[in-house]
DNA sequence: CGAGATGTTCGGCT
DNA sequence: AAGCCGAACATCTC
């Protein structure tokens, strides 16, 4: 489900435990989602500490905690393809695919996620952690210029445009739904390969890119499932759903290894 | 019951 | 070496 801007949605579900100690954690310490992760070194970190604050940047999360006002504890969570978090009430009973739940007075902070394609992380320290520091530039960011966007194409040109706004080392954040999306309104065939785009398409590309993040953020990252009427979005769901600009019922195939949905008339 | 799902990583093949 | 592709991961829903 989550990309960049669900992500975003999502962080804030833990904003009411923002400022408050964490009495009890609960993980699943054998699961997949916890891999590489010390648990007992994370639980014994958390346990006391208060909740700080949290940021989200491309499909990553970044909680901070610590005993007082600066941070020594840091989880990244990555919600991968069925990961949520919510906030819940103190009594909250663990529902079974709850990996990783911190309670707090009156209040359960909790991730979930059934098919674990998701990934908490920890660090203890002062300083933010590398996998945090390191992330590729956002696509929203003044790094992000058309000439970045310009020798990634070039460079991986052999691959599929739509493969290639899949990489999350170039296109941080953009998922499956988000590459479409970007693609039609675009009018970019996704099957086009990335050398073959005229310079015309990729400023258009890079354009389109950057808008499609804009809105999601400010539409979805407040209230999900809640992009503009007129969006692709609400159409590539459907086995029969038709083109918003001209009616036509949309194609779908697999490209770049992912079910991808397009309209054939609108995007050469 | 089989297929597919909004993600990432790894191994193998150019 | 770099780039590209498909399989695997774990579980649920249609």
């Amino acid at each position: 489900m989550p990309e960049l801007a669900e992500v975003e949605y999502y962080r804030k579900q833990w904003d009411p435990g923002v400022g408050a100690r964490v009495i009890r954690v609960a993980l699943h310490a054998e699961k997949r989602v916890l891999r590489g992760v010390d648990s007992a070194a994370l639980e014994h970190a958390l346990t006391g500490s208060k909740l700080l604050g949290s940021e989200a940047r491309a499909k990553q999360m970044l909680f901070r905690f610590g005993k007082a006002t600066s941070p020594s504890a840091w989880v990244g969570i990555h919600l991968g393809m069925s990961g949520h978090l919510h906030a819940a009430s103190g009594d909250y009973a663990l529902q079974k695919h709850d990996h990783f739940v911190l309670f707090q007075k009156g209040r359960a902070l909790v991730f979930n996620d059934p098919r674990q394609f998701g990934r908490i992380r920890f660090h203890a320290g002062s300083a933010p952690p590398e996998w945090w520091t390191n992330l590729p530039p956002d696509i929203l960011s003044r790094e992000f210029t058309c000439e970045r966007l310009e020798s990634v194409v070039t460079r991986r040109g052999g691959s599929p445009v739509k493969a290639l706004l899949l990489m999350q080392d170039f296109f941080p954040g953009v998922g499956n739904w988000m590459a479409d999306e970007i693609l039609w309104r675009a009018r970019l065939n996704p099957r086009r390969r990335g050398n073959r785009l005229e310079s015309s398409e990729i400023g258009t590309l890079w354009r389109e890119t950057r808008e499609v993040c804009r809105i999601a953020l400010k539409t979805i990252g407040a209230k999900l499932g809640d992009p503009p009427a007129d969006w692709f979005f609400h159409v590539r769901w459907s086995k029969h759903g038709e083109c918003p600009r001209c009616g036509l019922p949309i194609k779908t195939a697999t490209i770049g290894s992912r079910t991808t949905r397009w309209c054939a008339k609108c995007q050469k």
